[in-house]
DNA sequence: AGCCTTTGACCAGCG
DNA sequence: TCGCTGGTCAAAGGC
């Protein structure tokens, strides 16, 4: 046992060594362990037991899926995307394919994991009134559901006929998305099916997305049912990366989400999104560096698993009161080929902004860009938001970001509602409660270096604070020295702002009291959860989130940034298990390239929480990837509910191009765009957003 | 001093 | 019952 995974200790390359990385190794995926030290991974050996069954499970189904399970194809980039539905019995799974521009971590912040209000709890499909569609995959998928009744879990049996021939549309994906996070909350919920989307988005998310976040949201209803969930994030060999959400059929009531990235892929290495976070050295441009999934992790134990190709190295929460584990399967480079999460943090994430210490956790979300000596550079996306306001264009290539014009939406105050008066980057907001204000803040934490810090929520605060008390204070000079520049930034201090609502939501057991705040339950919801307030839509998609509704199920929203961000391809399978894939050769860490369609001036969100540009300019269209912003008054327009609705599409036959690819012009978005067969009107309209949003896609 | 990683050994499920 | 296996423990050491 041992013997096997100590071959690889050092393998890593980039690895800067251990030791200990003082502090915090914040990983998240990317980093993991920490950041920028491959840490090793041989460890542990071990016998087993344990735990893992759970973990076996999952693996086993990440196996299948890094062998190509499922049909799904791995399209190069550029390359037409394809949904694929398989029925897979023994590994009930939700695939998402990650676009190359996204890292694991935004992934998870993505808004595909947003709870959504909209997703019927039993049904797990949204619910959004006046969309329903006979093909939607939700209907698809509901039937198995209401077999089984509520506590049934949802089961979605998509039938591959329904789905291969269909691409669906973000709706689809969105209700893929959430049912599965819906499902995996209950226990006894029966993932049988498994269906895939390949969503061709192609702009990408520099921002980090955690995935505790997406997990989060994926357990939002799990703190309710669900014990212990896991999130897997893998790479596939093909060279994509996989993220799934698991969760125990046998009533183990446990869900996982799992990440695959693909190793070996060739264009995985260059633009490897863990790349960056495991290597400091060279990642690609654009890529984030979002080490951290904002929490702390602490390694435990590192083993070379049979049936794995890499050693796992096996992580807890630092947090005292927090179960929640996860491996990480690491190739030899460093790259991180799979991450499962499980269980659900029950405590917020430390403050952001204490990890910034070089070495150790990367302070996140820090974006590669070139210098300009030519020379690769870290940056803060802090910065790098600033770069937006100028407007800048990010490259979905990830190789190159340039400015251009354009004035935009601050990201650091940036895109909130209108009646906010805050944005949210890549958050939404649903109400205007302090939820709001909490999720801008977590926003921001997350692009500012916590400018407004992430909130600490329920009394939760106070376990960072001290945790971190310590860590502050070496990296307070630091910070200080960092956020000085920055007014509302409060010394280690108060939060000027409520409880954010995306720790609320994130943590539904904190504020809900059915749940436990020990429970694992696997996901979290994303701090990002929140819809921005805009609206109607929204409201109307995902009206409760935060604590107003902490109940709520598992609902999950696909973020419009999220799905934006997907570059090529998403897939989702069952329920209770995500699997993102993220093609090789871009680069994960790459800002969404979300370029103006009209010339008017829309906005790159670079971030990916970034969010809705709510904020916008009056007048202005945003756009982007499935969405479109109409910014006079802030409420985003069709595609928005469409993605978020998921009702909407339904449609069977949709038909995802890559927007690089098709960008090209207006026009072209129709062609590339998913092919949404509108049944009902409502559904059209969605889509008819949709289709324009997808055609601000940078080509 | 504290936190983390490393890593051999141990635990416990499973066939 | 044995062996395999995966997960975990915990001492040692690094930063
Ligand atoms: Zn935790």
């Amino acid at each position: 046992m041992q013997a096997a995974m100590d071959e690889h200790d050092d393998h890593d390359p980039t690895t800067p060594v251990e030791g200990g990385q003082k502090g915090v190794s914040a990983a998240d995926f990317n980093d993991e362990p920490a950041i920028g030290t491959a840490p090793g991974e041989c460890g542990g050996g071990g016998r087993g037991g344990g735990g893992g069954d759970s973990m076996r499970g999952s693996i086993a189904e990440r196996r299948a899926v890094k062998c190509g399970f499922r049909a799904e194809k791995i399209s190069p980039v550029g390359s037409p995307v394809v949904v694929v539905v398989e029925e897979e019995e023994e590994c009930p799974a939700a695939f998402v394919m990650i676009p190359p521009g996204m890292s694991p971590t935004a992934l998870l912040d993505s808004p595909i994991f947003l709870p959504n209000s909209q997703l019927s709890p039993t049904t797990g499909s949204f619910s959004l009134p006046h969309i329903s569609h006979e093909h939607s995959i939700a209907s698809t998928l509901n039937p198995v559901n209401e077999d089984r009744g509520e506590n049934a879990g949802s089961v979605f049996r998509l039938k591959p006929h329904e789905v291969l021939d269909s691409l669906p549309d973000f709706s689809s994906l969105e209700n893929k998305v959430s049912s599965p996070c819906n499902l995996a909350q209950r226990p006894d919920v029966d993932y049988q099916a498994l269906f895939t989307v390949d969503l061709p988005l192609d702009f990408e998310f520099s921002a980090e997305f955690s995935e505790e976040n997406t997990a989060k949201n994926c357990a939002v209803d799990s703190v309710n049912d669900v014990k212990v969930s896991n999130i897997l994030i893998v790479n596939d060999n093909c060279g994509n990366m996989q993220m799934r959400c698991c969760s125990d059929r046998d009533g183990d009531k446990s869900s996982s989400l799992v990440l695959k990235e693909p190793a070996h892929g060739e264009g995985s290495r260059t633009h490897n999104l863990f790349e960056g976070d495991l290597k400091e050295t060279n990642p690609p441009l654009g890529m984030v560096r979002t080490s951290e999934d904002g929490y702390n992790w602490r390694k435990y134990g590192q083993k070379q698993v049979k049936g794995s190709e890499y050693p796992r190295s096996y992580y807890k929460c630092t947090n005292p009161n927090c179960q929640v584990k996860k491996v990480v399967e690491r190739s030899y480079d460093g790259q991180i080929t799979e991450i499962i999460y499980k269980g659900v943090h029950s405590h917020p994430k430390p403050q952001p902004t204490r990890r910034p210490l070089a070495g150790s956790a990367l302070p996140f979300d820090e974006v590669l860009e070139k210098s300009e000596g030519g020379g690769l550079v870290w940056r803060k996306i802090e910065d790098t938001l600033k770069d937006i306001k100028l407007g800048c264009e990010w490259r979905t290539d990830c190789l190159e970001r340039t400015s251009s014009a354009s004035g935009v939406t601050e990201l650091s105050e940036p895109l909130s509602p209108p009646t906010q008066g805050k944005s949210s980057v890549g958050a939404f907001e649903s109400s205007e409660t302090p939820e709001l204000s909490s999720t801008l803040a977590t926003s921001h934490d997350e692009n500012d270096d916590g400018v407004t810090q992430r909130s600490m929520s329920l009394g939760e605060e106070a376990y960072d604070e001290e945790s971190q008390s310590k860590r502050r204070k070496t990296e307070s000079s630091i910070l200080e020295s960092n956020l000085a520049s920055r007014a509302d930034r409060e010394p280690p201090g108060k939060h000027n702002h409520e409880v954010p609502a995306s720790r609320n939501n994130n943590h539904v057991n904190l504020s809900s009291g059915s749940t436990a705040a020990n429970a694992q339950l696997p996901f979290a919801l994303s701090r990002n959860t929140h819809i921005p307030k805009p609206e109607t839509q929204i409201q109307d998609v995902a009206p409760r989130f935060g604590r107003k509704q902490p109940e709520s199920h598992n609902e999950y929203l696909l973020r419009p940034s999220f799905l934006g961000s997907f570059s090529n391809e998403m897939k989702f399978a069952s329920p209770s298990l995500y699997l993102m894939k993220f093609p090789p050769l871009q680069n994960p860490y790459a800002s969404f390239g979300v370029t103006p369609r009209t010339g008017s001036i829309d906005t790159i969100l670079p971030d990916f929480p970034m969010s809705l540009p709510w904020s916008l300019p009056t007048s202005t269209n945003i756009s982007l990837a499935g969405f479109d912003y109409n910014t006079n008054d802030g409420k985003p327009i069709g595609p928005v509910q469409s993605f978020l609705s998921g009702q909407q599409l339904k449609e069977n036959n949709m038909r995802f191009l890559r927007p690089k690819l098709e960008q090209k012009d207006d026009n072209l978005h129709d062609a590339c765009l998913p092919t949404v067969d509108h049944a009902n009107a409502s559904s059209s309209s969605s889509s008819s957003l949709y289709h324009q949003v997808m055609g601000n896609f940078p080509s």
